[in-house]
DNA sequence: GATGAATGAGAATTCATTCAT
DNA sequence: GATGAATGAATTCTCATTCAT
């Protein structure tokens, strides 16, 4: 994830900082190693700390609490997921519009594909928890790009905050549906397909609306 | 669903199966109004129970365990919406296909604007059990018949399962996001319009595509 | 078992008892099933109930309370033993002590090598009663017959009531240590030869005893 | 057993194998307890918990259910009962066989005069779950080293296994059914003497049935 | 900071028993 | 007498959290 150190600091992160983030990471890794394994029934706190080799009352040095270990959990998957989009997007010459498109929604496809059941039980226990706004804050950082993006829109027609929150919401919404449902679609191309013809059918449709409700005034 | 007594019957459907019925729903009902004033956290049977003005040992009677009221529950939730948007979709004379299309796009909308917090814990419950599947059946539903209708699709292209697969999920994907992430809107008429553009534009998008892929060939 | 109508008898038992007799062997039967088949864990009264193809409420109407099914199926079986027993002891003609001795001592080994599991746990549930006395009834009724069968004990020396205690345990202890632990010796010939030794070795002892205590005076 | 603190040490066992074996000895002392001045109906895991001071939790971190509180507190009555029953036989300088015979049962009947009721509870439980095996290890303990003692045997005659199991089972049997059904009888003469003469009259019967079976051949 | 034994409120579930029909 | 749905007290067991070492 990125050199922990760069060339030109002098100081880096203190070893006592480190310290934490690694035992941060091991808890988080045990976490996630259980729901993959054990499922999210078996998940309590003691567990956690036995796989992550620490004592519980360490964990509670890091964590106030189990449900703050399972929302770090699915934020750093998200935090992931938005920094890898965000790169695929935003690098430069990355071609056409649709060609952009194109790449973010494999790259997202891709990266369901991995983690399946660790994605599920963080999804779920997430939302269980309500914690649906920061959930979709990814999504809503790669539309805003997209949105962005210079002449990424035919004819630079700016997207309202609903489309794009329709937009992203659909494309998100079959992806998981499919790694739910039909995990085996993840790994198909036609999925890509329809996905595209998802997100350009539904930037044309609103072309093709706002001319004609333009006409109409 | 169905009236409960019939005109010329002096004796209704036997008493026994009467009282189950009723207790059955009296206990959703209670869960469904617990889930929806305290949350999930304060589920428990012996409250669902008391609310139910039944004693736990009655619950028991009727559901194997806890679990099961869950899954109960979300069961009838989705039932419902099958049975409203197939009513809807298949009324006679219901439209050209577009008119169509919108009317079960409200629908769903309106079946998600009331019942939130049911509908997010239902589900959150349902889908941490990994009852996907049935949790997708009732969209299934609605997809079939929908390419069933006579002169549906515009220039009778039939559609492959994925597409079923994607336009589905997409549609509702946003609906439940909407309902979670940002539910005033559930009541704005622009969510309807963007979904119609949505399953519009998908269409017209695929239908370019076929005759795109029939001229390359 | 045996017939329930004697011929020479006017009045029958009224059809009412009889039903009653019958009902309270199908609860007893059907307990003794589970016991058998499934534990004492699994041992509820509904479950009797259901397995006896009543209604829990009828039960209630033969039994007060779960403990006397318990009880009285312990007692039908002791009683059984004890008539058995009783028969074979007190046959005419039924030859010399010691051969006496062997036959009641080799028909208790039978007894118990059937119905082992339900003899097992009835064993267990009555004792787990505190019910000992009247697990041990049937024994001291052998004992008493056995002492008061003219010319039994050699030279007519009367047992004291410790050592008919001593004597009658020590042989249901042992043939009932059998059954739990080493089944299979209840099918050997072995087992009895002992047990014969045992009692016979023990009325030699106690008039050697006897003639020395009486010469110490 | 075994003195605590060992004189030139100043660390005692680590705490923390010190702080467990108390723990368990306090829930199975409690456990025992409620046994004896409540009964059986009144032992639950909360009880056991609350009379030894400890929590439910606790109780839980030593055992992994109420059963096996129960079943380690019958281990704990049987090893102590082997252990004195072998430390007496095996006392040197112990005296002709017919001593150690009378010394060894004088020492069983001791041991069954004390406890009565928890031992019956646990003696009940013990089998109710099917250890007999291990109910009956301490008896067989002591049959064994009897039949090694040298010159234990009048006139060296070795017995055969099924002889053994029906000495100690007799005995064993008959010390159990006193204290269950005549607890008084514990507490006189006579009943060390009837066994004696039980043990005694065994083996010499014994010894004339090898007799007369050699001088049949 | 780390440890992990102890805590105890809380939740699920059972089952003997009742009683209106 | 029979039924069996309903009852609810009682019990087992879990697990997030604390805190003395």
């Amino acid at each position: 994830m990125q050199s922990r150190r760069q060339s030109r600091r002098l100081w880096r992160r203190t070893p006592k900082q480190d310290r934490a983030r690694d035992t941060i990471e091991v808890i988080l890794h045990a976490t996630a190693q259980i729901l993959d394994q054990k499922g999210a029934a078996a998940l309590n706190t003691n567990a956690i700390a036995e796989r992550a080799g620490i004592s519980v009352g360490t964990l509670y040095e890091y964590f106030p609490d189990k449900e703050a270990v399972l929302v770090a959990l699915a934020r750093r998957q998200l935090a992931r997921d938005r920094a890898i989009m965000l790169d695929v997007i935003s690098a430069p010459g990355g071609g056409s519009f649709p060609e952009r498109v194109r790449r973010a929604i494999r790259v997202l496809i891709g990266l369901h594909a991995e983690n399946e059941s660790v994605r599920k039980v963080t999804m779920a226990t997430h939302l269980a928890h309500g914690l649906w706004d920061e959930h979709a804050e990814p999504v809503r950082a790669v539309a805003d790009l997209l949105a962005q993006v210079e002449g990424a829109l035919p004819r630079n027609v700016p997207l309202s905050q609903t489309s794009i929150f329709v937009l992203t919401r659909a494309v998100v919404g079959v992806v998981r549906a499919a790694m739910r449902e039909q995990p085996e679609l993840l790994r198909a191309k036609e999925l890509e397909d329809e996905l595209v013809n998802l997100v350009e059918g539904f930037l044309e449709a609103g072309l093709g609306r706002n001319k004609r409700s333009k006409a109409r005034r």
